[in-house]
DNA sequence: CTGTTAGCGCGTTCAG
DNA sequence: CTGAACGCGCTAACAG
């Protein structure tokens, strides 16, 4: 992509240099690159192979400026050291390496003030939309409808309506997690979940309430709201088992139900023989290493991700949204429900 | 951004609309607003009124053409997925953002062709340099000398000398383990590690055995090569206990240990009272769920991206490194082998 | 102090 | 089939 001018500096390969090279006109050359018609056989034959011999890479730039679009998606993440942004942002890169979208990231640690400055960044570099990755799943501020470009809320939807928002599913989830519970056989549920100023949890409490309600069954006690944290799920898990005799205990994410493993290894109670355990999240590091292995409701970040890809490609070709979707989770079932599994 | 023309479609606001809207040329326009003397401050203070009403955004990408660097960034990793590459890009993007760097992101999920692939859209759109992390810490192929700007490499140093590579200094790890131990009273130290075809595991090996070496103590029982998990943690406990006794485990990862303090636990081994335990890697979820919380060797991932990102930015300068860089490690000392921590 | 001119690298008319 | 000319949005050099 570089050769060498007479000051001996090395300068990139631009399509002139190509066209002069294989003794053509730009247009020509041009033509001839990029496939299309009117172009002599013989003649692009000899302009690829200068091409090639000068490793000649178009200016990507160049192009978008003409064109109107330049081909760059702004990832703006609120929490890139946790665990839901990262499978999120797999997902939408996924989704837009298969186009020939190129991504942005940028990471402003819940501060507005540096969200405001990336989002500068990022519409000064002419991006063709924005996803918008929140670190809870609470709806967050609208950037507004000034912005001149689509933009995709995911994880946290948008407290703006008619934007565009991808989330999960918590309450669905919760919801699926009882029905598992049920299906195997267990009837005194109770529940260790995690921070209650979490909308994620609440949500996750108010599905498995629901689908308790819908068997003509009861929670077993208070949803034991704590931190997401081991050490409340063994804490917790004590309590629990001090208090009215259960058969299951649905856990607000893998970490506690984690911890409530321990405390019933601990106490020798078998599970799930004794005590069926769940947790949330599906946290590949956590829910292998347990004794039992942990059953799990997947939240399919990744999916999500590639989802609100999707939704900012319509949008960006001209077929906008509006509204929040949620993902359906799923039940990824292991040896703490089901004996073996 | 934006306004609406006749037509009613909408349009991005360029220099000449504000020029034409405050009465000046775009040239006077241009200086007024990068701050230029030889402007009249009553004309600059109405073209930045004029700006501001618009919200006017200045293309990144046209000024990028002009001045030969776009002030974007490739970062190019193998293994979103893993638990090295986002602390590593969290580093770079730290370094970055700083400035006024932006970071294009892309995975090649440890593929050559995507790798490539992805390498040609980065110097399409003309990144200043590029980052490349590898996803083990055995050397990978440089991407060669014919690519047109700089490169560092993370995590995984190239084969070829010459490059620039930021990598884990895991030799360096290994002994400080191991000093830690000695110098909290354990001498009769067993090594639990990974798989052992990864440079990581040999290293970290090679250096605890020297520290030994050097106290004039040898390893108790061979390097227990396995794999990076809990299940090889639980078995391999079980084999050191039942051999020659120990007052130590020194496991190759954070995850190894957790499952070694399962089998301690298990057989009533107080820890670090009878034996004390060690992992590597500083990962938040296993050490601090742990119980006793462990005592590991963080590897410092983010000041190693940082440093990438720095050696990049001197090299974009024209002040450029080569060889390999190795990080200090550190240990971060907790319960697991010091009561209390 | 301000406006005019000349490109940056490319794709796209429209004449030859 | 080929090439000259124009413009994308902006800044640097000069002319007024």
């Amino acid at each position: 992509m570089t050769s060498q001018d007479g000051s001996g500096r090395t300068r990139t390969v631009t399509l002139r240099d190509v066209a002069q090279l294989a003794g053509v006109s730009v247009a020509t050359a041009s033509k001839a690159l990029n496939g299309r018609a009117d172009v002599r056989p013989e003649t692009r034959r000899r302009v690829e192979e200068v091409a090639g011999r000068l490793a000649f890479t178009p200016n990507t730039l160049a192009k978008a400026m003409l064109a109107g679009q330049t081909g760059t998606v702004g990832l703006l993440t609120n929490d890139l050291v946790g665990r839901f942004s990262l499978p999120i942002l797999m997902g939408a890169e996924d989704a837009s390496g298969a186009g020939r979208m190129s991504v942005f990231l940028c990471d402003a640690r819940g501060d507005a003030i540096r969200e405001r400055y990336h989002l500068r960044a990022l519409l000064g570099r002419r991006v063709d939309g924005i996803i918008v990755v929140g670190s809870e799943t609470d709806p967050r501020p609208s950037l507004g409808h000034h912005v001149p470009v689509p933009v995709v809320y995911a994880y946290a939807p948008s407290d703006d309506p008619t934007d565009a928002s991808v989330v999960p599913d918590n309450v669905r989830a919760g919801t699926l997690a009882v029905e598992h519970l049920l299906l195997t056989g267990h009837q005194r549920i109770a529940h260790i979940s995690g921070d209650v100023t979490y909308a994620a949890a609440q949500d996750r409490a108010r599905g498995a309430d629901a689908a308790l309600q819908a068997a003509g069954l009861q929670r077993v006690g208070p949803v034991r709201f704590g931190s997401w944290t081991e050490s409340w799920g063994r804490l917790a898990a004590g309590v629990v088992l001090d208090g009215d005799p259960v058969d299951a205990i649905l856990c607000g994410s893998d970490q506690i139900a984690r911890g409530v493993l321990d405390t019933l290894r601990d106490r020798g109670v078998d599970v799930p023989g004794d005590v069926a355990v769940m947790g949330f999240d599906n946290w590949e590091a956590m829910v292998s290493g347990s004794r039992p292995s942990l059953t799990t409701v997947d939240m399919r970040f990744e999916a999500m991700g590639r989802r609100a890809a999707e939704l900012l490609f319509a949008a960006i070709e001209g077929r906008p949204s509006s509204g929040i979707e949620a993902i359906e989770p799923r039940v990824v079932v292991r040896g703490s429900t089901v004996a073996g599994a």
